[in-house]
DNA sequence: AGTCAACAAATAATAGATTATTTTTTCAAT
DNA sequence: ATTGAAAAAATAATCTATTATTTGTTGACT
């Protein structure tokens, strides 16, 4: 154990903890790591090559964020997904986003604008894996993805709204990374994001905020498909 | 180091990074820890007559939360506060407690109604420590006090919403002692707390949002009196 | 005096052994 | 066979020593 922060490509300058956590932190989120799985301390820090403290202190974080599920004494394990959970998520995001996405609309300047018109235009042109492909993820469009949602709400003038809202797209793309695993995947007969964008730019409110509650409720309503039948 | 788990006065079972968790916690938010102090670990694992890993671990917890600040190689502090966050707490608060609120006196049954009754019957029997006297923190009534304010939100159906209530009402917390500590503290000419407790269990959403909404920025506006000034 | 490199001290992060707790297994008594 | 206590194994938590990084200081050089 020598000088290993330095072998990465880059000169990435981190800790080993932060490492571990940001990985984690993608396996739990793209389906790598599935729900309810057993966290081994001893065998993670086989797998990362690395001590017991830096995993013990990724977990952690991640248990306080609430992607693992911690238990004096007992261990982690990836938080477990169930029908209840997602309806509360999609539920919360309809909620929250809806408010960001009304106030933005009243405050956004024309940064918040050009925003909305890059992250939506950088979305379409990022490759969604096809859908007859092997289901694997694809984290340049999921990022894509991210950034156009959080875009919309961007302008809202309230971070934690903000942040709010990050952490519910990561707690639902737990979910949508599910339904992909199962080979479930939206049809996309129209471009939902592009309406969104336009309705969103063109500052009515209710058809934008309509489009939006729609586009989470119909997304939850695939996820449940697959789920639906296996957890409770 | 033999068995000092059992010490404790009663027989709790937990961990030490659990216990020193709510240890710090509780001091970051009546102010025992000032804000941007530094958090040295080793300082506070003397202090807590314990090792280094309970005490990083419950950093970790406590900086994901957002108490904390964590650098890379250059530890941990107490979040730092200034107005911009007091004011987008508050803006946050409005807007999440009032939709908890709306749809909790919309779906609320009987079992709701109870629970803000008796919340915010404890509530005032608690005694608040007199405004004359030391500026003393008062775990009792800020206890009372945030399970009445949860208890008003609890029937809204998303426990996502509820849990994010809490960790805004905890944000605030810390600045409502900051203005405690400055001897700053409400007149309370009538009872705020009573007077949305009837408009709930009227049933009156509009008026019950209302009161809520004034609550809110009236506490900060009495903090921002006391951080207005020497924080930018 | 001011700047900068080399060094020194302090602090943060990590490894690996040690201790505590929970879970599983064993085995005797019913 | 079933139950339950005791022992054993497995796992989690913690401690201490070690390593890595940052911060502070000195002193040569301009």
């Amino acid at each position: 154990m020598r000088d290993r922060q330095m072998v990465e490509n880059s000169e990435v300058k981190t800790t080993r903890s932060s490492a571990i956590y940001f990985d984690l932190r993608s396996a739990i989120l793209d389906g790598g790591l599935t729900p309810a799985a057993k966290l081994n301390v001893r065998e993670l820090s086989d797998r990362f090559d690395t001590g017991l403290s830096p995993v013990r202190e990724a977990l952690n974080r991640l248990a306080t964020e609430g992607l693992v599920h911690h238990t004096d004494n007992r261990g982690f394990v990836v938080s477990p997904v169930s029908v209840p959970e997602l309806n509360d998520i999609t539920q919360a995001r309809c909620w929250m986003n809806e408010i960001g996405l009304r106030r933005s609309i009243e405050l956004g300047d024309a940064a918040w604008e050009e925003a909305v018109l890059v992250t939506c235009h950088r979305l379409s042109r990022t490759p969604r894996p096809a859908a007859e492909a092997t289901a694997s993820p694809s984290p340049p469009w999921d990022q894509a993805h991210k950034a156009f949602h959080q875009a919309l709400i961007s302008a809202c003038g309230s971070n934690w709204l903000i942040e709010t809202c990050s952490q519910l797209f990561d707690s639902a793309e737990r979910y949508r990374s599910l339904a992909r695993l199962a080979g479930v995947s939206r049809q996309d007969p129209r471009d939902e994001h592009q309406e969104l964008m336009t309705a969103a730019l063109a500052r009515d409110a209710d058809k934008a905020a309509s489009l939006l509650n729609s586009h989470f409720q119909r997304t939850a309503k695939l996820v449940l498909a697959v789920i639906g039948d296996r957890e409770t």
